[in-house]
DNA sequence: CCGGAACGTGAGAGCGCTCTCACGAGTGGC
DNA sequence: GCCACTCGTGAGAGCGCTCTCACGTTCCGG
């Protein structure tokens, strides 16, 4: 007798209803709702007034049943903890995505595969053509998500240069030019014996600030001491023992550029704990500036990457991918910027 | 005459095909696909084996249209940048949440709204009945949302004890317990003069972890002075000003209890700079156990989250709640864990 | 004054799926 | 040997929308 079933939900109109009361057809509030411009004036203050009276919000599935558009775009983001959870890289890119894409009114559908399992669904998902776009956050080297995309034609956006000759649109920060950008301040402040602590040497990331470190050097006509670069990882841990090695090896060096934040704090830890004043016997330049390089004493001089700029120009470049599917892949790279803090502070001020 | 237009994506099979390979209707194919069990066993082989075939994957829009549900959720963030960026909670988070929405096979639909605007194309996206269920993330204490979800009969969780009397499931950590354990730490070792930097106090996290400092205090018998509890609003900046006034108005203190990581950093930077040794003459203990808790000299003794099952649980309720909309709210309090580490070892050890 | 272009509108098909209902073939009890 | 079932399967409607095509007006040039 009661009513004992969970109400029904969703109470809202349809295309149909409205167009009863505006006095109209479907077809002709279709028009309204889609912006046509042939639909004259009068007819189309009728039917926006039958809209908000019934409160009609276009059903998506119907209309993604014949458009053959699911107007959202994924973005996955296949990362390891610990890169995921240590700095707020992803909340900024997601950040810079998910304005750009509110813009064009597309839906952001976030996936974040755990193991392989998951991995398998989120190839399925992607492939069956359930989005209009994909973005793909920190692509592995040998990841076959690219090609499968390409093979069933659904456009997709990396970020950071890809490794191989993987053949792709992509967003990247200039890790080179940022690289040379670090160490040359270390030199314009009067620095010579000048040590690096790179990222792992098969992340692009991590080789191409290498060589921006390389560049600076070059530039400066400071010859380069391969004792002075030492592998890191990216990593607190890493970033320690790199650092007690360039201790050990080249007792002289007078600053250290490291290809992360969380390597830098590492290294001014370990330097702080030799009894090396920072910045004044030793400068240090960090990587990312991210939040805990303002957390530290001295504060870390760093590279400022412009996160949501490349989460919106992903956007940007993906809506183009849907738009004229199959086109040349597209590349951009984005200036990064040199935030000067303490640890880098000069000795010698010109 | 050449084909010019970019070739159409997306050639996946429809159930038509696929039943006219396996050489059965329509609906049968579909019941194989939803998992029947009124097919019987080489029927449902051989329908396999078509579908295998022809790589198909069910139409999401078509199966939406039909069902009325999108098997997909929003999960809604309106954070202000400085927290969403300042610490990894958001990406553990939606990490929960994602891999508790990945085993029941749904999808995450991210909304990040930035301003006004956004804010009301999203009340309008999740009003419209596109997702199942929402999870709303970081609720405004005037937030409408929760209101218009529930007059809509749209199942909703929010993170953490809503202020008001807002009838609503939710899932929060015990912040009244974790103060009382960062508290009842200090006072275990040997503390007599314990101050806090509290939280804002109109945020019910902030004002429930200083109702556990009160708690400990009053379990140990400590009366509690008021002019050792400072205002401050999880921010570096509202930490360093607080931290500054307690050591003018009460110099004899012997250890502080933070109500955020980055207050706790800043007031070590302030203790030290004052010339207190850490932990030797003040103690000093963080909130969130976040990664900048290890990389202060010394390291950070912090209150954990299990911000991870958080995200899990509110999938759960949501979960049930999207089976049986319309029933009692329920709530979930997950406990918290006390990381010891060097910034309040004992001067006093038992 | 008429033919035809331009414009606004409506009718109707159909997107791919689920689900109800009907139906035929087995099965078993009396 | 018949009726009542159960069980597996198919036919067909319809979810809410877009889009093509056809139709009726209006307007203008010749």
């Amino acid at each position: 007798m009661a009513q004992l079933e969970p109400s029904p939900a969703k109470p809202v109109a349809t295309l149909d209803e409205v167009a009863r009361v505006a006095g109209v057809s479907r077809a002709t509030v279709s028009r309204v709702v889609n912006g046509s411009t042939k639909v004259s004036a009068d007819v189309r203050r009728t039917v926006e007034k039958a809209i908000d009276r019934l409160g009609y919000v276009p059903n998506r599935a119907a209309r993604s049943l014949v458009t053959r558009k699911s107007d959202s775009i994924a973005v996955v983001i296949t990362e390891p903890a610990s890169r995921l959870f240590n700095d707020p890289f992803f909340p900024r890119l997601v950040r810079g995505i998910s304005a750009a894409l509110s813009v064009r009114d597309l839906q952001l559908v976030l996936l974040m595969p755990n193991d392989e399992v998951d991995e398998q669904r989120t190839v399925r998902y992607l492939t069956a053509g359930h989005v209009d776009g994909v973005i793909l956050v920190s692509l592995h080297g040998n990841d076959p998500l690219p090609d499968q995309l390409a093979k069933r034609r659904i456009p997709a956006v990396v970020l950071g240069r890809p490794p191989r000759g993987v053949d792709i649109d992509y967003v990247d920060a200039d890790n080179r030019d940022g690289g040379r950008r670090a160490t040359a301040h270390l030199v314009e402040r009067g620095r010579r014996r000048i040590a690096t602590i790179t990222g792992p040497r098969d992340m692009v990331a991590g080789v191409d600030r290498l060589a921006g470190y390389r560049d600076a050097l070059a530039d400066a006509g400071i010859p380069v001491d391969d004792g002075l670069i030492a592998t890191g990882d990216f990593t607190q841990a890493g970033g320690e023992a790199a650092m007690e090695r360039l201790l050990a090896d080249c007792p002289d060096l007078d600053a250290v550029f490291c290809a992360s934040d969380l390597m830098a704090v590492a290294a001014l830890g370990v330097l702080q704990a030799a009894g090396r004043r920072v910045p004044d016997e030793v400068a240090v330049v960090g990587y990312d500036d991210s939040p805990i390089a303002t957390t530290t004493r001295p504060e870390l001089t760093s590279v400022r990457q412009p996160i949501e700029e490349m989460g919106r120009e992903m956007v940007h470049l993906l809506a183009g991918g849907i738009e004229q599917n199959g086109r040349v892949p597209r590349h951009i790279v984005l200036a990064t910027e040199l935030i000067a803090r303490a640890s880098s502070a000069g000795r010698a001020m010109p």
